[in-house]
DNA sequence: AAGACGGGGGG
DNA sequence: CCCCCAGTCTT
């Protein structure tokens, strides 16, 4: 019924929480998307899909999930295998540490937790990798607890649902969030609202250009209503790049194997393996610097330079520059822990990051392009 | 409270 | 090139 005109214009009032869940639920039902974790009462399952799922694209996620758990079907199959295929199977969806604390969290659930995954909350969020949002993914979805999420996309539909002009990553703004998220949540079918809220966030409420004409929010939207969606949620600050000059090495012993060695078990990249490289400092001469890479101190004939990568991170960006230079060592061997001859056909045995990918390829390219002259058939 | 921690897709 | 994502942990 419209206001009489008569009365003044009442300010926008907030939509009252329990008006969300209706019209969000119907829209999952007919809109919401089709995904391998969804529809499935494994916890196993679906604690994995939201270690993945962890700052991470549900489009990349899907290129990892089916072939992980093919690999490691079951909390007992993860549990007993080594941290580096874990490491391997994860290699190039980033963020290692959450390979490393799904298999320290396996470990653990299977020596202390009856070899399941907890269903109860608080023991949940004592593993490592699991803090409250996975908790409540993980819960709602799996045993339908009534347990409230908040990521990315839920403090997107919320703070323009509500109008909430705070700033997330301030305390204040998160305990209004986690509160309004648990109000939101209906007592029937909280996994189903979660997955909902989460799906709105990522095909509708989109950061730039939110779809409102199809949302189901729409009329109880304040953001909506005032027009200004955009402006929410408050800009995160961003952190500043540092930039990193390296000098990495493609050495190759006369099988055709590579020598990697192991990262730092702490840090960017921990424990993944790499071309032997050193940063440099501040106007270094790369070939300078790579020559102190050489595994033996004997001379080092024809080290040449096939390129440069460039890399970026998030707090970080790198420039590579890559030589090439043949083992002046008869043999290749000494493999142990923290480096290892690797033939190119075995390197998915190991899984490389993409960094270390970029500068691989360099490498290959080089041997490509020295076999391909077929001058010498025989 | 702020920063570390990967990588990729889209404007 | 910039933004930012189904976050967690450390300092």
């Amino acid at each position: 019924m419209a206001p009489s005109q008569a009365e003044p214009t009442p300010v926008e009032t907030a939509p009252a929480t329990e008006t969300i869940a209706a019209p969000l639920l119907a829209w999952y039902a007919q809109a919401g998307r089709t995904l391998p974790w969804r529809d499935i009462d494994d916890p196993y399952r679906i604690w994995v899909s939201e270690i993945m799922l962890q700052q991470t694209r549900v489009d990349t996620v899907l290129n990892y999930y089916d072939r992980f758990l093919e690999q490691f079907p079951t909390l007992s199959a993860l549990a007993e295998a080594t941290e580096d295929q874990v490491l391997a199977a994860w290699a190039g969806l980033g963020f290692y540490r959450r390979a490393r604390n799904l298999h320290r969290a396996a470990k653990t659930m299977i020596s202390e937790h009856q070899g399941q995954v907890p269903s109860d909350p608080e023991a949940l969020q004592t593993l490592p990798g699991i803090g409250r949002y996975t908790v409540g993914a993980i819960l709602s979805s799996a045993h339908n607890a009534r347990l409230p999420i908040v990521d990315g996309n839920v403090i997107r539909v919320l703070s323009r649902v509500f109008h909430l002009a705070g700033d997330p990553s301030r305390s204040a703004m998160q305990k209004e969030l986690w509160r309004l998220a648990e109000a939101i949540l209906p007592g029937d079918r909280p996994g189903d609202f979660n997955q909902a809220l989460m799906d709105l966030g990522a095909t509708v409420c989109h950061p730039v250009n939110p779809r409102c004409d199809t949302c189901p929010l729409q009329s109880l939207c304040l953001a909506n209503k005032l027009g200004d969606p955009e402006d929410f949620p408050h800009p995160t600050r961003k952190t500043k790049v540092v930039f990193q000059q390296r000098a990495a090495l493609y050495i190759r012993d006369r099988d055709g194997r590579m020598l990697l060695t192991r990262r730092p078990d702490a840090g960017l990249l921990a424990s993944m393996w790499e071309l032997p490289a050193v940063d440099l400092q501040d106007g270094e001469d790369p070939a300078a610097a790579v020559t102190t890479l050489l595994p033996s101190a004997k001379r080092a004939r024809k080290i040449e330079p096939i390129g440069t990568v460039e890399h970026r991170f998030s707090h970080r960006h790198w420039t590579v520059h890559v030589f090439a230079a043949e083992n002046p060592v008869a043999s290749s061997p000494l493999d142990n822990d923290q480096r290892r001859w690797v033939h190119p056909d075995d390197l998915h045995e190991i899984g490389l990051p993409t960094a270390t990918w970029k500068a691989v390829r360099l490498g290959l390219k080089l041997l490509d392009a020295e076999q391909r002259p077929g001058e010498s058939p025989g």
